[in-house]
DNA sequence: CCGTGTGAAGAGGTTCACAGCG
DNA sequence: CGCTGTGAACCTCTTCACACGG
């Protein structure tokens, strides 16, 4: 799902000589996938584990073990042979490999039900994430306590994000203002959005636009689930 | 984004001679991809535009044309050359490859923030999914009304799926339960699940389960700004 | 003549199998 | 001897270019 709306510029990368450099590109979906191999060695950090072979954290992150290889090596060779991997040590270099050694500092625009529950979603603070604000145009919700915040004017958009240093937003709320405050996002200087609006949002080649939409989801759950009910239809 | 954990069995179509079946495998990428199609076809339809051509179709959707034409041919020809495809027959004949033309049953296990969010979200009855059900464990959540409907004790969790005639449940509780309640919910007889929680959950073969974590999106776009921010430190 | 539909080429991702190191 | 790291084969998806039909 997603996971599609990836901006590449295949251009950027015209330097032929940078095979040394330290940041390689990742494949997007080695990416998506180290996101899952963290939350399994936080797992076991927590469990006390210090040690992990890859057939064991592979099939704790839910991939194959030459997948999860494969994937590490984009990074670097952190792995003892003939042992396995160091848990706290791993986790590291994956956190510093997808930037999260610092925190980042996240808006939420939209304070509906959706909005609502992402704010108080505990899961953020955890892996690197701070809400810093959440926003919303109704006067009625304005001011209203969201968990440990308030909600600010949507019309004091660009003030807010830049008091707050927020460097990526949610958007979250209804499809027909999207675009109009995703415009106003990117013209603050935001490069990073997270969208949960049910529309395609036109954005320029240098913001990154991910998309969550439940019922694409349930689409494609549905798609699955009719194959699976006539099979032998068409014999 | 996503869009990955899609149970495929490839021994299941070992029968070599059904190329004729009026049903064949669509790539799942292009299933994907059919969702915003149908969804852009809906809004033209509700623009009132009878017909649409490749370019305009694609560009509304955000794909390339090239792509669309070739989706299009995994579920046969319904453009006409040299002018295009009329919108409410392609609209429907999309919708009826996704196994969209009767509604589906969903059934929400979890009445926290997240859960009453999206039974409250109007973007699933207008697409083919009724919510007929709300569940929660929690004594102070059990009996209160959220939209339409009464949060359900998640004890007589089987009962309620049955009596509902649910065919799809929608995971949104923490990670500590989920995978008891994934258990519960597929010995119900469910095979389609969408899941909210932060972990990785079992489930045999025959069930197709779909996640979708937040958190995941943010460390995805963290990577990407990440990139962006340091291009030449190693320079 | 125009836009669809499609084989073929190309790119990207996954799996395999084993070399290499501890 | 065991497990990591990786080139190579394999497979899927995307893009290209043009044949085909209205």
């Amino acid at each position: 799902m997603e996971k599609n709306v990836t901006a590449l510029e295949p251009s950027a990368e015209a330097v032929p000589g940078d095979k040394d450099s330290a940041s390689k590109q990742i494949p997007p979906a080695a990416v998506a996938r180290m996101t899952l191999y963290l939350r399994a060695l936080n797992s076991l950090l927590a469990e006390g584990v210090e040690r992990v072979s890859s057939d064991a954290l592979a099939e704790a992150s839910g991939v194959s073990s030459s997948t999860l290889r494969k994937d590490l090596s984009y990074v670097g060779s952190y792995g003892t042979r003939g042992v396995g991997y160091e848990v706290q040590y791993l986790s590291r270099h994956i956190a510093a490999a997808l930037g999260l050694t610092h925190d980042w500092k996240v808006a939420i625009v939209g304070a509906g039900n959706l909005g609502k529950a992402l704010a108080r979603y505990g899961g953020f603070e955890s892996r690197g994430f701070d809400v810093v604000a959440i926003l919303d145009a109704d006067p009625m919700v304005i001011g209203n306590e969201v968990g440990w915040l308030r909600v600010s004017d949507a019309a004091n958009l660009e003030l807010v994000l830049q008091r707050t240093g927020t460097n990526m937003v949610v958007l979250a709320l209804p499809a027909a203002v999207a675009q109009d405050v995703c415009d106003r996002v990117i013209n603050a200087g935001i490069r990073s959005i997270l969208s949960f609006a049910p529309v395609l949002l036109q954005v320029p080649p240098h913001v990154n636009l991910r998309k969550v939409d439940m019922a694409t989801e349930l689409q494609i759950l549905a798609y699955h689930a009719q194959r699976a009910q006539t099979p032998g239809q068409a014999l």
